[in-house]
DNA sequence: TATCCACTGGAACATAAGGTTG
DNA sequence: CAACCTTATGTTCCAGTGGATA
């Protein structure tokens, strides 16, 4: 008889080093927290509230900050009568454009039963729905925008929302925009007019540096995990590849309890190195299979074509190349081919992804062009797809390919 | 010094598929 | 139903680019 039984050698909680968890302290942010508090200081004393614009890249505590900080207000307005705060927050990930991310906060503020359909309308009547319900509400509404770079350069919304007041489409309510960016770029992008009023109070966070995500890990695996089931210089290991990867702190806590994961599946009663370099490639090859699953047919079809060109030892690898390829695996897989043009879109995308890495080629009078090769390991590309198309039969062409060449 | 390669990347446009309203 | 809305995807067209070559 298979029988379950509990394991404990490792965490404690392991909820603490998750996604979700919010701390009691937010760990290395002091200075931008005292910022955030000053750019928010209107609210507590009753008057419109400024809009507030945050950077930095993912994980440095952006959002963990704006959660921490609006709880407390909150909570602390709660003692002054004449103040009636609502907070709004909304991912704006999936969402983008202007237009959506307006159907998605009506949504939000109507009753279930009330939605409204994500297209049709014109986009003046869902702003003016919009405004009926933040009216409805009424009182301090403070709208959190998280990743609202995702809306790109339609940003319309972000230009009537402050000017709603004033154009007499708002009365009662006061709005305060709070825009949450991954990308530094998506500021100087935008209209000036929206810089001017949406970046009113701009915050930017810095990755952290490898001694302060050690600080960070140390404090949440204090309560995340069991005393001494942490090897020495494990921590400090984690803190050294995130601090060199991207500075992010979700990525620096992924990979430890990933890692404590691993220990604790092989009955380990603690965390080596070697765990966490085994949590490192698992988190890289879930990234990888993440992007491809988000890939539309073509989208797969022009990286197969890389991966197959790959197989055969012929990477890096120009353009045209790739897209003969690739209409060979049209041809193979019964598929109409796309232009040439459409295919250099693709492969775009998945250079932006991180799957391809391309070095440019300036070699005079036989042109400038770009040389693509996978950015990411033969055999973890050759999985990911394998998981995720289907297209058995051309991957098992290349898998033979591969052998052949020794490549696999 | 002008020309040329082999692209790159931006922009306008087309199409189909989802929806609204009166 | 017609008229109108947004979105996703792809197409067509074209102005650069910049070092090698004539």
């Amino acid at each position: 008889m298979p029988r379950f039984e509990r394991k404990q050698n490792i965490f404690r909680n392991k909820d603490a080093l998750g996604e979700s968890y919010q701390p009691e302290t937010i760990e290395e942010r002091e200075e931008e927290i005292d910022q955030y508090m000053d750019a928010l200081q209107p609210v507590v004393d009753g008057w419109e509230p400024n809009n507030i614009f945050l950077y930095g890249n993912t994980g440095v505590g952006k959002t963990a900050v704006t959660d921490y900080l609006l709880d407390q207000l909150r909570e602390d307005v709660s003692d002054y009568e004449d103040v009636n705060l609502s907070v709004i927050s909304l991912n704006c990930k999936t969402l983008n454009s202007s237009y959506q991310v307006a159907v998605e906060l009506v949504n939000k503020l109507r009753p279930s039963g009330g939605e409204i359909s994500s297209t049709g309308y014109p986009q003046q009547a869902v702003f003016k729905k919009l405004y009926a319900e933040l009216e409805d509400i009424g009182g301090t509404i403070l709208l959190v925008l998280d990743e609202i770079d995702a809306i790109g350069d339609r940003d319309e919304l972000l230009y009537e929302l402050p000017r709603a007041r004033a154009n007499d489409n708002l009365d009662d309510a006061k709005v305060g925009l709070i825009g949450i960016s991954n990308d530094f770029k998506f500021r100087d992008q935008l209209d000036p007019r929206v810089q001017d009023t949406l970046c009113e109070r701009e915050l930017q966070f810095p990755p952290y540096d490898a001694p302060e995500l050690e600080n960070i890990l140390q404090s949440r695996a204090s309560i995340a995990i069991v005393d001494d089931a942490i090897k020495d210089g494990v921590l400090k290991f984690c803190a050294a590849l995130a601090a060199r990867d991207s500075g992010s702190a979700r990525q620096a806590l992924d990979l430890l309890r990933l890692a404590g994961e691993i220990a604790e599946n092989n009955d380990r009663d603690a965390i080596t190195e070697d765990h966490v370099e085994a949590a490192r490639s698992r988190l890289e090859q879930e990234r990888v299979e993440e992007g491809m699953r988000e890939l539309t047919t073509h989208g797969r079809l022009a990286l197969l074509a890389v991966v197959s060109k790959a197989a055969k030892a012929e990477t890096p690898c120009r353009t045209r190349d790739i897209y003969e390829e690739y209409l060979t695996l049209c041809e193979s897989s019964d598929t109409d081919s796309l232009a040439q043009r459409s295919v250099h879109n693709h492969l775009s995308d998945l250079r932006m992804l991180g799957i391809l890495s391309a070095n440019e080629n300036r070699s005079g009078s036989r042109g400038n062009y770009y040389s693509y090769e996978l950015d990411v390991p033969f055999s973890s590309a050759v999985e990911a797809m394998d998981d995720v198309l289907r297209l058995d039969e051309e991957i098992e062409t290349i898998r033979d390919i591969a052998t052949m060449n020794n490549r696999s």
